[in-house]
This record gives structure tokens, C-alpha cells and sequence, in this order.
DNA sequence: AGAACAGTTGAATAATTGTTCAACCATTCA
DNA sequence: TGAATGGTTGAACAATTATTCAACTGTTCT
């Protein structure tokens, strides 16, 4: 007989039909999943400043530790996870490496993020 | 005169015109550290999950716990934080609170997201 | 080949954050 | 009024994560 604490709602106030009508229609869980990776990556001033940056034009690594005051190792680390999640890709010209966004998407979702805040 | 280790890049790998062109064009700092600050709330999957419940259906809180299956609390927490981002809005019922999305953005910055993954 | 530069990487540290637990507030109903 | 229900909140703990540091790889230039 253990002691019940404040546990997941087993009680009346549950609207069943409401809840089967979610549970119908809302995407699954792995979808969802995906999903909140994919904002997590967006989810860093770092990061969203070197998409911004990258929206604008290509840089190499150097170029953007310069902009954003940061080392090269730190900035390094934030496009590895940007490179991860195919957020930006890059080419290699003599000793510098140079990225670039991945694809359109990245930039249409920072100005639908942008639209928001400004409301 | 301190040794450098691998500092902010101080030398001749830096294309000025590229950085300075880019700074002009770049949203403030302002703004982009709001953008990230938003996208973080999406960044996790509790908080997709709920968003994507209420842009379903408007839900109470036992609802909510019941479909995730999590504690009342955990999501009470988690309703906070939709809350003070302006993500979501609620209303009382007699001893019931009901949340259901704040505007329309919210489900289209959901959509927007689950497309790029779909590809 | 050797030196210098551009960048990557792993480990360590520090900071942030999600969940649990327990105590609490507010509303309803007997 | 008191008990029960629905929900909120603060503190604590555990897990995640951003940055630094140091060592390393690969390319260029002499």
C-alpha cells in the first residue's frame, strides 16, 4: 500500500475524449523528438550568431571568431554541431575552411523566429 | 609578455571586408540573443510535446500529465516556462486551469520545423 | 624537411536546466 | 468549516552542455 504523493493525475479530472482526440492527432514521438533536437541546436546565442552571420555570407573559422570575439576553438566546437545537424556545410580552400548554411530553410526559420519576438 | 596559446585569431587569415560586410548586414545582438532564447524553449521535447497537445486541443494540466505521462508537477514547471515566453495562455475553470496556445506562430514555427526534418 | 598557420578534438570545468519531492494555495462540496 | 481535488512553487539533485586548455592534424611556404 504505498503512499500515492503528487503522482500522474489518476483521478476525475481527466477529460478521456479530449485526450484520445490529442493523442490522435498529434505527431509522434520520435517526430517530435527530432524536432526539439533540431530548436536545441538554434537554442544558443552562439549558434544563432554564426547561422545569422553565415545568412549574410561565408566565412571561414577564423573570420568568425573574429565577429563574434570568441576563440577559434570554442567557435570551432559550435560548428561541429551545427555541421551535425546539416545546418551549415563547408569547403576547404588552402589552410582555411570556409562555411557556408546548408540550405534556405535555416534562414526562413530565423526570420519567422525574428517576426515573433518583434510582436 | 604572455605566451599566446590559441587565442582569438590576431593574424593575417582575416578578410576584413567579408567581417565587416557581415556586421553591417547581422540583426543585433539583442535580437539574435532573443531569437535563441526563444528557440531553447522549443528545444525540448516536453515542451514540444506539450506545445504540439494544445495546438490540438486546449488541455488542462491533469490532461496534460495523463498524455505524457509525466508528474503534474514536472509539467506545472514546464507550463511556467511556455508561459513566461508567451507560448501559451490559460484559463480557470472552477478548480481546473486549461492552457491552450497564445497565437497562431506557435504552430506554424512547429510545422516549419517537423518539414525540415521530413527531408 | 622544418616552421608557421588554420582548424579540430578530447578532457576538464563551470554553468544551466529538467525532474522530483514536499509544502503550499485556491476552489469546490459535504 | 473541513476535507478533497487541481495546480503552483522552491529547493535539491542529476544530467546536459558551452567554453577553455592543450595537444594534435593538415596545408603552405621557404
Amino acid at each position: 500500500m504505498k503512499s500515492v504523493s503528487n503522482d500522474t493525475c489518476k483521478v476525475e479530472c481527466i477529460h478521456k475524449d479530449k485526450i484520445e482526440k490529442v493523442r490522435a492527432s498529434i505527431p509522434d514521438k520520435n517526430t517530435l523528438y527530432h524536432v526539439s533536437e533540431l530548436f536545441k541546436v538554434f537554442g544558443d546565442a552562439t549558434r544563432t550568431n554564426i547561422l545569422s552571420a553565415l545568412f549574410i555570407n561565408e566565412l571561414c573559422v577564423c573570420d568568425l571568431a573574429k565577429l563574434l570575439d570568441m576563440t577559434i576553438s570554442a567557435v570551432s566546437h559550435q560548428l561541429r554541431v551545427l555541421r551535425h545537424s546539416r545546418l551549415v556545410k563547408f569547403r576547404k580552400q588552402g589552410k582555411e575552411v570556409i562555411y557556408m548554411l546548408d540550405d534556405d530553410h535555416v534562414g526562413k526559420i530565423l526570420d519567422m523566429a525574428i517576426e515573433h519576438i518583434k510582436e
